[in-house]
DNA sequence: TTTTTATTGTCCGATTATCGAACATATGAT
DNA sequence: ATCATATGTTCGATAATCGGACAATAAAAA
């Protein structure tokens, strides 16, 4: 008998409740209440959760770095890792765990779905040959903006290095702007109260109400502009993407330094065309 | 008592082995020998499974589409589909799932991370203009090659729809031979035994012999010209990004109508130019 | 070198989360 | 109305997961 198990002890699904969703605020409420604990796999979950902390920061991890990061232990996160790896999702370089390239076959069925891929993306790049303006579309996802499409116009303008999967703030760009200002009203209310908005710049609205009083300007514009308030000397440009019924889809936004948006009626010109690829996108979706 | 259950029987693991894998050619052999069944996690395997059906032609499904398609029990994939609803990685609308842009989350950490989104992405972009080709950058996955970046160029060409995420056949594209021809050799033997030559059109290669030849001819002459066997009238150029030890990292190739190939001389440019892409992104990785 | 520290690998009993047949219900087509 | 199909729900059986403990290894410091 080598193993002396004198305090052992098995803490039970305490943690499925404390723990697993990483940041509260991204788990949809409604869903929490009406669905109950029991429906759901909580090793999946764990999974999950190892696959999402690999981010553009964080690009390859040991196994206690995970481990450490989503707060599970150490061995399970070895074996979701163990699992991963036999699936060819992650691959292990000397004890550093790192995303393989078949982790796009999760995201390929959203990527490649006929509206984005196949539409979406070539009418963005027909229209920043027009505009010459690098075209993003973002969607809502939680309390972020994120880019499902991308059509990269000026190489000295991508450099910043937003792609497609990159999350912007709602409150301080002009595309996040633009989704909190047409989307319907109670998932907006909810958003706002969720959100707590950084400073980015000395320029960023942080005040709720401040903030409320340029989407209202924005929806009866039915466009958005922002300007240094994410990064100074950088204005951005954003329009709804949206059905013939309201409802909100998504937004198209430019972004590029102040000089390029001071003009009236360039900036007038930009914005027309804008709303005219935005009106290309919703009639194929 | 209302349940009557005479004939309960639970089935074990016995699919562990002979279902989980969606199909065996893309399971790391030399994986599933190193690693013993118990060090993985089942659930988690089927979750991704449920996650990897959502493709580019199936993009919403009912519950029991996904349970047909996985041949996963029904009442288990509707607890992994719960799940996901409860992450906001899937949302369901009467009755078909659907995946979110959360979705990207998983995938975020690959697309933006350093190598790729923030330097890979801009170098495409500029010599795509300088080309005036639409440039792809695609890595190996399993026995296809998989697009990680890319950089519409001329709207008309991407109209074909290839976006991030795409996958490719490395037997019939210039991109997928330049991948096959210049990855390691014991790798490439042992992509050339698993794969089985599909023939899109009347020229596509199909006999391994010819296709070694093939690879040989690129090898040496250190890109590869495919004309017509993806699709008839389409010529697609590929050149490998290397590191300075020769290892492969990924290919680069540019796709268009034949005439664009015929000159000798333009097509040399063009190959000149995409070399030296290359060695660009090769250099930052 | 040796010591120290941190990370990883492995074991295996405890126990819970998962499984899935069975039944009930809802939806939709003919 | 009838049939067919999809979905919701239950709950006992049990297999998969959990995780503390220790060993082995690697990395860093003395």
């Amino acid at each position: 008998m080598i193993y002396n198990r004198t305090n052992f002890c098995y803490t039970p699904k305490t943690w499925a409740i404390s723990q697993v969703p990483q940041n509260l605020s991204e788990v949809n409420v409604r869903m929490s209440e009406t669905l109950s604990d029991k429906e759901i796999s909580l090793t999946f979950m764990k999974g999950l959760q190892v696959l999402a902390v690999f981010d553009a920061t964080n690009r390859e991890m040991t196994i206690s770095d995970i481990a450490k990061k989503t707060k599970l232990n150490r061995t399970v996160v070895r074996r979701l890792l163990l699992t991963l790896e036999m699936m060819n999702y992650v691959e292990c370089r000397n004890r550093l765990y790192r995303l393989t390239p078949r982790i796009l076959r999760l995201a390929g069925g959203f990527l490649q779905s006929r509206e984005i891929g196949k539409y979406a993306t070539p009418i963005l790049t027909n229209y920043s040959r027009i505009i010459r303006e690098s075209i993003s579309f973002a969607m809502l996802d939680g309390d972020e903006a994120v880019y499902v499409a991308h059509s990269p116009g000026d190489p000295a303008m991508i450099t910043m290095g937003f792609t497609v999967g990159s999350r912007l703030p709602l409150h301080a760009t002009a595309i996040g702007r633009t989704l909190l200002s047409f989307v319907e009203q109670n998932k907006q209310q909810e958003l706002l109260k969720s959100i707590s908005p950084r400073a980015y710049t000395p320029c960023t609205l942080t005040d709720k109400e401040d903030i409320i009083e340029s989407l209202k300007e924005s929806a009866s514009l039915g466009y958005c502009l922002v300007q240094d308030e994410f990064e100074e000397g950088v204005t951005s440009l954003g329009v709804p993407v949206q059905h013939e019924s309201g409802t909100l889809i998504g937004a198209l936004g430019i972004v590029g330094p102040n000089p390029r948006f001071s003009d009236k009626e360039i900036l007038e010109n930009k914005k027309e065309l804008l709303v005219e690829c935005a009106a290309s996108i919703a009639a194929i979706l």
